[in-house]
DNA sequence: CATGAATGAGTATTCATTCAT
DNA sequence: GATGAATGAATACTCATTCAT
């Protein structure tokens, strides 16, 4: 087997016994045995078992971004709409498919250390910032109103990673993948309440 | 010094040590060391340090959940606005103020075991209960557009969880808490869109 | 309740829970616990764990030994046996009745440490010394044949342990203690062997 | 140094160490010191400490059952004499030379636990039942006399161990191996009375 | 390249004993 | 006399990492 392919099968099953297991509950020992390698082969090609897990969040990241496009927002309403819902839907898809990852991303790589917790950070940062440049873009179209954008990108990024996070446990309680996406945007786009029956305490009515 | 001063004065320095330091980083050695107590001191009070860290989650849920009213919808749109906004106004506030609660909460009890696993999707499947039940007040008035109701709550959940762990990394990038709350529920019931602007694809403009 | 009556009811509760559990398995903490008394007290009474399993065994060695009367074997050979199965009849049947007694004696009190093991064979060589002081009584009265009264003592001595061990986990499998004390010293007196039957290679008939 | 090789050497030392100090006193430290092993190591071959000396018990049962040959009679009562007389001589020439072995069996191992207990329980069972099925066989050859076989058996049995535990404290003041076969023998198949001079009250002359 | 035996620092837990009230 | 909260020394076991073969 090549250097390469021993490599990738290694953080495969890694990945595999991270997602079941935890990080600090999953051992080096479970990682090979798993991967079929003597222990010294692991450390061969992998220089800890920080480092692994490290590198397989990075593998993670980079899956999860390719999966998202800049929304082109000179479409118009209707295209820029498609774009997000494309967006939303291929994010839930590959996230709903690879309940390894999405265990993971949202669980297992969660509080670790500071060191774990500053690059986990840094990615939800860079998928807000892909959010709130959404928006900025949305708002120079007319299409999104005022609003605080750092508060909208965060809030819709941890919209949907509870969404996630909550079909780890009970996956069937909610809607399949391109339902749930179209179910999501809807609520992300125009709220919860019927246009014109509510408005915040002190607030004059805002359209703009 | 009496035994109930000296349980919850251990439980207090641990939830500070297991804020710092996180449930697996920190030994029990961190906590007696904190508190001024011997190694006996702790096992006289607590079973184990998972034990104790158990304790601290329900009192932290329970901290929560006192923070939260049954929102009485009949007051009309206005008054349940205002009611929602308390509730949020109050949660971001208590828990802005305490970031060690936080901290445990979104972060150093996530992905510990099966069991905190189960305990924390418990905690958070009752939030999203009692939001869920919000919406369907509101739906009864009319004042909650069609949707599904399970998806919302969890959105809901998930934009306030995601507010919240934003605030650990970075706090002074968001609003305070009074501000940040209208700013949430305003996102929350309305959406990012300027009303009449944008549809999802294939969608009727629907207004129920 | 006065200060003997506190101590002797401890010692007496010390006694049951060292049976029941063992030395090393048994805590202070049960000890006072089946006694009723505080931790301090038992310190009041008692120097520590070591002390207090310590007295114990003296109690214990002195009611056995009470149990047991020299053998006066001026009285010829009828009444010399008698006056044995007497002794080993109630031997069998103060041990037999207690069996805390025996069990600490024959298995929580051996191989503790070097001290208690000392003090266990110095109790054991007392009563081979009883024995072997009867055998030669015996000797002398031309009752007991020429044999070395030391292996002899040892024997008679270990015989009587082993049965009484065997009680301890399967009482039912033996006679009752009067019927078990003539078994007994029947086989100590004459052996196993039919007269005249066997004798061992190289040795020429000796009856002297 | 192989597996093999090295786990028996660390099952070499375990049993002079508990033989020095005991089960309790000994630590999984001095083992190691002992065998000039790491920590880890000596978890690499065992368990645990439980489970070395669990092994170690049973490795000590099977050295001492090697050395018992099934009696056969039909040779003849000078004959089974002879093969009484070598098992004696081999069980106590062994035990003798080997007194961590004794030491183990005889005191370290009594009174550990019920598990250990019934153990050990088992294996003097074992050995009763061999004394056992030589006192039937004798019998139906005609050189047994009518006896409880039961009691018997637990005498002889407990009489060897007690001559051999006495050799612990003091091993000069017996007779070494083969005399001190003879002598144990010979009380055994004739009892310490001389023919004829003695019989227990009530009991008639009885030579069946 | 691969192996797996060896390492040893790290940690939770127990329990006999003390002493202030 | 009596209490029971506090103590801290002692110890079995884990597991990431190394390195000789």
């Amino acid at each position: 087997m090549r250097k390469e392919e021993r490599r990738s099968q290694v953080l495969r099953c890694a990945r595999k016994v991270f997602a079941e297991k935890g990080y600090h509950a999953a051992g080096v020992a479970d990682i090979i045995r798993e991967a079929g390698v003597a222990r010294g082969t692991f450390y061969l090609y992998f220089e800890s078992k920080r480092a692994i897990f490290d590198e397989l969040l990075d593998v993670l990241f980079q899956e999860l971004e390719s999966q998202i496009r800049r929304v082109d927002p000179t479409g118009g309403a209707e295209d820029s709409a498609r774009q997000m819902l494309d967006n939303v839907g291929r994010v839930l898809d590959t996230l709903l498919r690879n309940r390894d990852l999405t265990r993971i991303l949202l669980r297992e790589a969660v509080g670790l250390d500071a060191g774990f917790d500053r690059k986990l950070d840094e990615f939800y940062r860079r998928l807000a910032g892909l959010i709130e440049r959404s928006l900025v873009s949305g708002r120079e179209m007319g299409l999104v109103r005022e609003l605080d954008r750092r508060v909208a990108s965060l809030m819709i990024l941890g919209a949907l990673k509870q969404v996630l996070d909550h079909s780890l446990a009970d996956p069937d309680s909610l809607p399949a993948a391109p339902e749930l996406a179209r179910e999501f945007l809807g609520i992300v786009l125009t709220g919860v309440v019927r246009p014109g029956t509510m408005m915040l305490p002190g607030e004059g009515r805002d359209t703009r």
